[in-house]
DNA sequence: TGTACATCAGTGAACGCGCGTTCACTGATGTAC
DNA sequence: TGTACATCAGTGAACGCGCGTTCACTGATGTAC
């Protein structure tokens, strides 16, 4: 006996669970999260009705454990992407870009973000992860003095609402580069000092998800 | 004969439409958008079913009629406002500020505004009328160079997310008028002069909804 | 002046679909003796 | 070794509520003659 009766279960638990969060992910991609029923996520998923309320009590459920998928794979993205990067104005800058690229290049994924951060869990779970790097700015003295909320705010509201404008085709060419320069103003920057952070090389893109 | 008889009818028609509109605000104040049902109009504006199809397509539609009403009444009182103010950077800090003195003294108002201006038409509306004032500045070079879009997305997103931040009480004292400054700063203004505008005094504020 | 008819906003009962929720059942696997 | 029983993830039919949509009706008012 390999492994036990128990581990047998709860791994066919686990992949039945992967399997529709999964697919949860493919349906966020096309319908709002208060648009999408029970119904979507077990076509898509291939399972029946019964195994849905096997691992979610309903669809809030879902949607938080899909947000806390992205979350936890992009944060990991981010921060190997920030390895030795000492900077908050330019660890915020990675973070920006890396959002902004990864709607550019994976609008379906992209979509999935924007729609369960607005309106979904993944919008706290974001703010969790800026506030500690506007901190440190501001303790730094690198930004200007506001309260930590309002940075968090700032690159959050102007972050989200252009993967959206991304997203619906209606950004020019320095588009990106222009809304990170924009936030890093924002926190207080110089015009000149925004600009060459903004537009500094950023490490290559690991998308995980979609 | 005063008035004739299709004029009547009209008159009442209009009555039952904006007693729906001014319901369906009401409603909005306590529910998403999405999550509003006809039920809830009919039952707060005390009309029978039938006559909400006498009006009103869909809920869609009553959402439209809502954020018209107040994006044209809000409009009204920033024209007002910034009567007699050239400088755009003023004129869109007077526009923020009002926004956000309108959540902090009318909850329920600002929450129908968040709603409707993240989640439903309000959006369009409240970009539209942005938009010219980023364009006036970016003409007279009181702005750093930028996309018009961006400048939009600057305002809108960081506006409408201090005002949800403002709603929800997780705001500290001076936050408001950092966050003029933070979105005046976005824009290209020097840290100095954008604190120095989003201090000036503001002319009254004139509630016409909720 | 009076009677019949037209118009039109408003009314609310009735219908039926969509969707969330339940639950008795199946089948695979392990355990008892 | 074999038979009965326990466990547990998965299954899908069935139920019923919530909600959008329809439609025949009412009542008020104006018009025809």
């Amino acid at each position: 006996m390999a492994i036990s009766r128990a581990q047998l279960g709860a791994r066919q638990r686990e992949a039945s669970r992967a399997a529709i969060v999964a697919a949860a992910m493919r349906v966020f991609e096309r319908k709002m999260p208060d648009a999408a029923v029970i119904d979507d996520f077990i076509t898509e998923a291939g399972v029946a009705r019964g195994t849905f309320y096997n691992h979610f009590k309903d669809v809030d459920a879902v949607q938080l454990a899909v947000a806390t998928k992205l979350s936890t794979e992009f944060n990991e993205s981010i921060r190997r992407a920030c390895n030795g990067i000492a900077d908050p104005a330019e660890r915020i800058a990675i973070a920006v870009r890396h959002y902004l690229r990864g709607a550019a290049e994976y609008p379906h994924w992209g979509w999935v973000i924007v729609r369960i951060g607005f309106h979904g869990p993944l919008g706290p779970l974001m703010r969790d992860s800026i506030r500690p790097e506007i901190e440190a700015g501001l303790e730094q003295g690198r930004f200007v003095a506001m309260s930590a909320q309002n940075g968090v705010d700032l690159v959050m509201g102007t972050g989200l609402t252009a993967m959206q404008t991304l997203l619906e085709g209606r950004a020019e060419d320095r588009y990106a580069t222009d809304v990170v320069a924009t936030i890093l103003r924002g926190l207080g920057l110089t015009v000149e000092d925004a600009a060459q952070v903004a537009v500094r090389p950023l490490p290559p893109f690991h998308k995980s998800v979609g």
